[in-house]
DNA sequence: TATGAATGAGTATTCATTCAT
DNA sequence: TATGAATGAATACTCATTCAT
């Protein structure tokens, strides 16, 4: 019996595992359609070891909301990790990797609990944090771009950042309506243009159109 | 009391005041905690009776749907109603409008459809209809300004109607994150203001800047 | 409006017509899918309507036990009607009316309401008198036998006419479960066969063999 | 009490006790009355817990057929535990044994699931099953009195069988009817006289006659 | 940790029946 | 007679949660 437990090593992340699982669930059938016993099936284990490991629907609804953060929030790694690049193209960057999620399920999570959010403060809580945490991540990108002189001084980067974080979530919603990510897409990048002729100095570029 | 028997004739428009009973549970309590008993109640009528008028509740759902595309295309009424308008008159009306309902419980119901959707064939095409019929408003404005020579001659009015229902929706979603219809409503009027200088000819008009 | 009773008409007989529609709908459904509302629509008639007629739904499948009663007896009319026949015949014309009668509905209804009959004194009642009225015929049948010196003067005729009963009935009920009216109409045959044997003076007949 | 460890093991065989509590409540109410709620209490659970072992009433239902499946191949069990028997004796059993249950409730729910067998094929399959095995068990008596020379040789033994469980069911229905097991045991057993005849080599016996 | 049997409150839906017209 | 809107009690079934092991 020395190696016993090796066998019972495969979940070295059952709470992983279940979130991963509910996320999917909540994806494919929203919240309305999650039931414990398939995200338990899901995930392999039983109906109630999933209640060892949150102690209701609520917990592990908050730890999917959890998940979407880190979700959205590793986008951001790949930048971090590249090398010095001007705060323009990291603005330009964020359009276009907004452009290739379009088609992300997480669009419809985010739907789902941005729903969900209205009654559940919780959840409501979880969205203000991704929402606080890019409005962040764009303004140090403006106000960085300010600096460099490359931005106008007299911006407001709160506004702008909300105006951006508009435009992208608009697109995205879009998208989910049409079905159409292409169609969605090209409106998101038409207000791309116009946000960089708005706020880059001496901004010569001709008006975008088409 | 002259018109006592009003009281007896209650049941004019059971259908409206049953699907207007579910749209209003339904923001407050969204799709997932909508409960028949509560309708029933909340209409004034029996469990039973609500199921004589719908025969279920995705039918009900489909038919609060309806309801909300009314609830959209009401706001065009005064427009139509108004005396003869410039294209761009209307336009920067609608995104008035639009400012105007950011509070709305339309969006929150909206909100809760378009997670339904995902799943639901019937709900996404009723989203569809709604995405449609407000598409050609916008691209018969976009083309009536053209024809005036308002608009630059090139845009794709279909890209430009996108463009501004991206925006005005996700400033709606961005408000529903936020709970802040102020700052929702200075990022749609940014991108609102820009759209304007993409689209007028001869935009002299000083870019926006704050 | 002189003939406006003539418009007015064409419902000679609504009980016999919702009998019926009720009688075929016990047929293809059973009394446990047995709906009021489906009798109605069968019946062209309303909802409410059909509660005009019958007191509740008790009463109406009473009224088919009724008409069940009645459709068992229509088939001796014919014999009746027909000019003088032996004893004999008589009895082998019962044997052979069954064998074609093995895939009637009416056996269906038959059993649906011999179910009922377990719980239902009413039901029973009506079954009893079948019983009773059939069993009466067969008997005075073979009396008439016994008279004529057909039969064999020592027989008691309830005995042999429940026999018979129980043969038909049998018969009937193996057509049921085996869903082949063949090899139950070979066994009905075969036991009339015995029987007349059994009961037929002087049967010099050779046995039945197969 | 020394072995009142036996309270806290209640639950040795729950779909046992369930199905059993269903078949009795079959047999009192029939299948129009069955209730899940009264199922439940009569196994002495939560109604919750019974469709914890079936999904449903169909489910429930058909694992009643099968018990009744049992209940009939069980009588089967004595015979074969005797010591050996000749084929007549075993044949006079038969009816002996049909006449003894001609009171059984076994009788009722076959009724019951006979009539739900015209539009359930499940339960259509299970009677079947029933009356395979026992005609099954008919032909191999047969042909066992055949091979000793008892029985004719050129019987089918088929058609004999059918013929035996026509008759037996035939009055298993009469006694249903007439409420009057005695009547219905005696026509039986006039049948199972003239069968016996038929089949019997060399029946010397005088004809049954009464 | 993990299981899975057991729970029971909750809920949509059915359907016979009533009743004003 | 006839309608059909309205009723509400009845009921099958769901599902998060508990708990003994």
């Amino acid at each position: 019996m020395a190696r016993s437990t090796a066998v019972s090593v495969p979940h070295l992340d059952r709470r992983g595992d279940i979130v991963r699982a509910a996320y999917r669930l909540i994806a494919e059938r929203g919240l309305e359609g999650l039931r414990f016993a398939d995200i338990a099936r899901a995930a392999g284990i039983n109906n109630g070891t999933l209640l060892y490991y949150f102690s209701g629907k609520d917990a592990l609804i908050e730890a999917v909301g959890r998940f979407l953060v880190d979700q959205y929030s590793q986008s951001d790694a790949p930048r971090a990790a590249g090398r010095v690049t001007s705060a323009l193209d990291e603005l330009r960057w964020e359009f276009t990797d907004a452009a290739a999620r379009l088609n992300d399920v997480a669009g419809v999570v985010y739907t789902e609990l941005l729903a969900r959010a209205q009654r559940d403060p919780a959840v409501a809580a979880l969205l203000l944090d991704i929402d606080a945490s890019w409005r962040g991540w764009l303004v140090s990108i403006l106000e960085r771009g300010q600096a460099q002189g490359l931005f106008h001084d007299q911006l407001d980067p709160h506004l702008v950042a909300t105006t951006i974080m508009a435009a992208i979530r608009g697109a995205g919603m879009q998208a989910m309506v049409m079905r159409d990510a292409a169609a969605a897409a090209a409106a998101m990048q038409a207000i791309a243009a116009l946000i960089e002729q708005w706020i880059v100095r001496g901004g010569a570029r001709p008006p975008y159109r088409r």
